[in-house]
DNA sequence: CAAGTCGTTGAATCCAAATTCAACAAATTT
DNA sequence: AAATTTGTTGAATTTGGATTCAACGACTTG
């Protein structure tokens, strides 16, 4: 026996996540079981089967990156910057940001495997929701003059959030995080008619 | 000697797509070969190197995608009409659209992988400015009055659609083809102050 | 502390895919 | 029509990853 055991799941899951940040949906056990510091025998011994750790190791990181975009949000009550922090918390910061590159694997897999498909749809739509709270919160309190249902403006913008996320980790050459935001908060201040500052 | 030369690199070049788009960028060369109905030995006969045809066969999937929305707008006019044509046409019929089903994959691996993020921010860049023209002479004929200049509007546009084509793909319950039309339609709407209508 | 359990390794085996290549058949050239 | 080139197969070989498992060290419990 070596590890104190409640880290010992979570080693797993995160070297998990490293080895498909790294290496993609078609990781090998032996490139788990590196980034683990292991044999693939002893992956083996907690999950017999590869492709379930990796379904568990994709769920945590969909919930820390649900869970860190929330965190952001903590102690902010305005509505119109609870907007802006949402959206650029939801952009990789370069093409070196591992959580974001697990979700593109993801997204490229979810066409072919349902599993990954209702994960990453779920996703989606508990962002959605995030953005639909502050949006009609914003609507309420008088700040936002909303150009349409908050449900369909919510949609677009973790559409774009998403969209833009693949831009950036493939390296497009002007399309960085700040580029991106700004393209984000110009659909944003349309559809909420609120000058959206960046600055406090 | 078997099949008339022409076609045959075209040949080689769709049984990748296909291959591609059923089992994602770790694609065996087996499977082509499946594809093409040949043994694995006549494709690395052509390509030695299975990663170069697959490039290749990306590369001619990119332009057949492009070449096919361009195609539909031809004989299109109204500046409103080619917006909205050029919307649908950018996002898969259903979730079993082979086109896009290579693309995912391959936004999947632009992550990781340098060739396939340079012919997918190409291929970004270029639908940007189809959109850019139309948008502008949209604008220059007076039938368009722009919320912002003509490349953001048309990033967020490309954007969106890219996004919506991954939600469709991954079997989005609500979701559909129509669904995100009308979603995207929502901010061309706003972005161009025009009712955009559906039908001629 | 003896017995048992847990987690791990490393070697052995198995299996699937990649690679190589001699042989051959179909087309082309001379 | 003979010779050559081109494209393909199928078998043999190699490679690499998955799987199995006996053995073992490290904890835990009785």
């Amino acid at each position: 026996m070596a590890r104190a055991k409640s880290t010992r799941r979570t080693d797993l899951l995160e070297a998990a996540q490293r080895a498909m940040a790294e290496h993609g949906a078609g990781v090998r056990l032996n490139q788990v079981a590196e980034e683990a510091g292991l044999t693939s025998g002893a992956i083996l011994y907690h999950y017999p089967d590869l492709q379930d750790l990796l379904i568990d190791a994709n769920r945590a990181g969909m919930e820390r990156f649900h869970d860190a975009r929330l965190q952001a949000l903590d102690g902010v009550t305005d509505p119109a910057q609870r907007l802006v922090v949402t959206i650029t918390s939801g952009l990789p910061i370069d093409e070196d940001d591992e959580e974001v590159r697990l979700l593109c694997a993801l997204g490229g897999e979810a066409a072919r495997n349902t599993v990954y498909a209702v994960l990453l749809t779920s996703l989606f739509d508990r962002q959605v929701a995030m953005y639909q709270a502050i949006l009609e919160s914003g609507a309420a309190q008088g700040d936002f003059d909303l150009s349409g249902d908050a449900l369909t403006i919510s949609r677009n913008l973790v559409a774009l959030e998403d969209a833009y996320g693949y831009r950036i980790m493939a390296g497009h050459p002007t399309l960085d995080h700040d580029a991106c935001a700004e393209l984000i908060l110009s659909y944003a201040r349309l559809a909420t008619n609120h000058p959206l500052p960046t600055e406090l």
